[in-house]
DNA sequence: CTGTAATCCTGCGAGC
DNA sequence: TGCTCGCAGGATTACA
């Protein structure tokens, strides 16, 4: 579900609750996660202080004081948040660390457990595991050799946007808003597209994911935030869920099509499909 | 190298 | 009301 600015938004409101604080107990649910939670290191953890909370693509690093490092994914319906320990436990909760102090814990749920909470000994694993997979970041994708991956490639855009390795962090609906945008298709080669045309995109990606990192994120179902407050995001989104609704441009109806296995929502009139 | 489909899961809304 | 079907912010794997 989380894409970057839902994973940015859980991560900038978990910081100022968790750094500082002292894991007092862990407690782990009955149910596996995609990858599974190691039994053997919850003890491990007990009197242990976080002090990083940070973000990479759309993974959540929180730094510990002795150097190691969970490593947390939301998959599709993942929720991090620091709960006071007096409201009730949701259902699909699969893991709680309790902090010290006693009045809040740490609470990863998960309604279809495709996320993954984990334990990493050093920065130098995390950096092994997560940077074979992760391309840059969108606020500094390099001109050269992201234009050189584009343009070399028959991929369709809608492939390329949601590869991890090109870019890291995009998701189904920011490629969306990312080539509305851009006023590109979504199965455009990327081979097909002029100097200009792949200018426009890079340029894009980071303008909407900072956008929707200002509006925190955008809650269609299930995300919530750090705290867990919902995004607000949702409604500004110009071409995500709106089939049939207006484009925000012309006014034509947009068009919906499954692209890369997912579904994609544009603009048929100022989205052409490539004629370049 | 491509694209497509299936897989991991649960819940919800649409349609009958 | 109850049923089935299809779909959902992701990532990986198998296969044509």
């Amino acid at each position: 579900m989380p894409e970057l600015p839902e994973v940015e938004t859980v991560v900038r409101d978990l910081r100022p609750l968790l750094v500082g604080r002292t894991i007092a107990a862990v407690e782990v649910g009955e149910r596996k996660l995609r990858r599974p939670w190691n039994a053997a290191w919850g003890p491990t953890l007990i009197g242990r202080t976080f002090t990083v909370a940070r973000r990479r693509g759309k993974w959540i690093i929180l730094e510990l004081d002795d150097d190691r490092r969970l490593v947390v994914h939301l998959g599709m319906t993942g929720q991090f948040t620091v709960a006071d320990v007096a409201l009730v436990r949701p259902d699909h909760l699969h893991l709680s660390f309790a902090l010290r102090g006693g009045e809040a814990e740490l609470r990863y749920r998960d309604i279809r457990r495709f996320g993954s909470v984990e334990l990493f000994p050093d920065e130098a694993t995390v950096v092994a595991y997560l940077g074979a997979k992760l391309g840059p970041e969108p606020f500094d994708i390099p001109a050269e050799p992201f234009a050189a991956a584009v343009r070399g490639s028959t991929r369709n855009l809608k492939a390329l946007l949601l590869d991890q390795g090109l870019i890291a962090g995009v998701g189904n609906i920011y490629a969306d808003e990312a080539l509305f945008l851009a006023k590109l298709h979504p199965t455009t080669r990327g081979c097909d597209l002029t100097a200009k045309q792949v200018k426009a995109l890079r340029e894009a990606i980071p303008t909407v994911i900072e956008r929707a990192v200002a509006g925190r994120g955008s809650t269609i179902r299930d995300y919530v935030g750090g705290s867990g407050l919902r995004g607000e995001y949702q409604n500004e989104l110009a071409a995500y869920g709106r089939t049939g609704e207006p484009c925000l441009r012309c006014g034509t109806p947009l068009a919906m099509l499954r692209v890369a296995g997912r579904s994609s929502h544009f603009c048929p009139a100022c989205q052409k499909a490539s004629l370049t």
